[in-house]
DNA sequence: CGAAACCTTGATATACTTCAAGTTGAGTGG
DNA sequence: CCACTCAACTTGAAGTATATCAAGGTTTCG
């Protein structure tokens, strides 16, 4: 099922310049170089379960990653998106508890993996990647509480709003001149972000079309006026 | 306003069991106890604000804390509480970024402070309560990620009854057999946690009154049925 | 080309919010 | 210590956003 590929080099990855291994010493990187593996997974692969140990780190090299949990009446909560140059599943290995979260390849990817010892000789030995490793945690959880006040305080409407412009930040592409959110999301996916029903994502999407804020090209959705979904997402007014 | 006091030394501070600084060197122990403060707050008074600058670490030594960010309309939403060993405002420190969220002291309570130059020597020199630090920090990020789904898929009725529950395993006192939730929350406080408005919270108390799942004495909520609670909370069921 | 998954629209139901008014309780100053 | 005041609590009634159920249309993919 899983197709190992020949091993990019983190020397030469260019995700790399993205992620929290851009300032490793050579020797650091030649360490994680040599003992990790690089994987390809299709469209709809799973990268991760929830409620499996983790046994190292994944490290996306290419593609587009959604992280969801399983909630109680077997409807998804995504909770992140995970893109090139991105650590997947480090919080359980470094929490050392299962994995509370399942990963899944949006679009075809490449991930490397990373065994645990080798991530945690680096993260005994290199004090600034435990630095910055911790400061990129701790700025995690602050969106994570935004979320939670934005879920707690504010109308689906409103998180739809504001769920397009997260997106339009993570995954934009211009297009002539507007933005276009260039991810295979379904509307039901769009459901599992908001938190929200299906039916209830596309009936808001046809109001906001219908107020000239976005445009839609088959599944793809293009951001016309992002100060007019900004001012429906009350930002922090 | 503040009112500072003697400071308690770590060495003999009761609560630090329960805290990261448990199995801190004597060395390093000495540093943090020689420069920390300590300060007596009264109930209401706030500890730090959303905004500002974090200069250290809060240590909770006595008293129980409300963790909250306001929302857009001036509603708050509380994200947390601290008890005694409990630290706050770190992630704010660590991640170098201004407080995200405001502490409000629950009750009176005693609170100590700890330089920012003095935590980051403890936190440069000594692995271990990094890599402890770095666990409960994950640790606390999974419990955010359980949060979000709770407000995304669940009804007001269910929230409130998994709130019951927290808040028992946290603060939770011994009453013949049954047991009070042992902190001084309003009604409308109760609402900023669910993320609902207060008359629905008096509304669902009213109700899991007739149906014995808890008492009130006064502002103090009994869990009579913590099973009964749990059913309609739906963990993960 | 056919089946399955996904999308869309409509009708109905309801959990929750909001507004309004009355009651109780807690804290303060005389 | 009592009376006064303001905040917190409570109950009721009306309105609404959103969920749910149902059925038809469209895309995707093997």
């Amino acid at each position: 099922m899983l197709k190992k590929v020949e091993s990019v080099s983190c020397e030469e990855c260019h995700s790399r310049n993205n992620s929290l291994f851009k300032d490793l010493s050579d020797d650091h990187l030649c360490t994680i170089s040599e003992n990790k593996t690089c994987t390809k997974y299709k469209k709809g692969q799973v990268i991760f379960y929830e409620g499996t140990r983790p046994l190292g780190l994944f490290c996306v090299n290419e593609g587009k990653i959604k992280i969801y949990k399983d909630g109680s009446q077997g409807k998804e909560q995504i909770i992140n998106f995970g893109k090139p140059g991105d650590f997947l599943g480090y919080r359980a290995l470094l929490s050392e508890e299962l994995y509370a979260a399942s990963a899944m390849a949006l679009e075809d990817a490449k991930i490397c993996f990373v065994p645990k010892a080798d991530f945690m000789k680096v993260f005994l030995e290199d004090h600034q990647f435990v630095k910055k490793l911790m400061k990129s945690v701790c700025h995690e959880m602050g969106i994570l509480e935004s979320k939670i006040i934005n879920l707690a305080q504010k109308s689906v409407r409103e998180r739809l709003a504001t769920t397009l412009l997260l997106l339009k930040e993570t995954y934009s592409m211009e297009t002539s001149g507007s933005q276009m959110i260039d991810i295979a999301l379904s509307r039901e996916d769009l459901a599992n972000i908001v938190g929200t029903a299906t039916e209830t994502v596309i009936r808001l999407l046809a109001e906001f079309k219908v107020e000239q804020l976005i445009a839609t090209e088959g599944k793809k959705i293009i951001i016309l006026n992002p100060k007019g979904l900004a001012k429906i997402a009350d930002f922090y007014g």
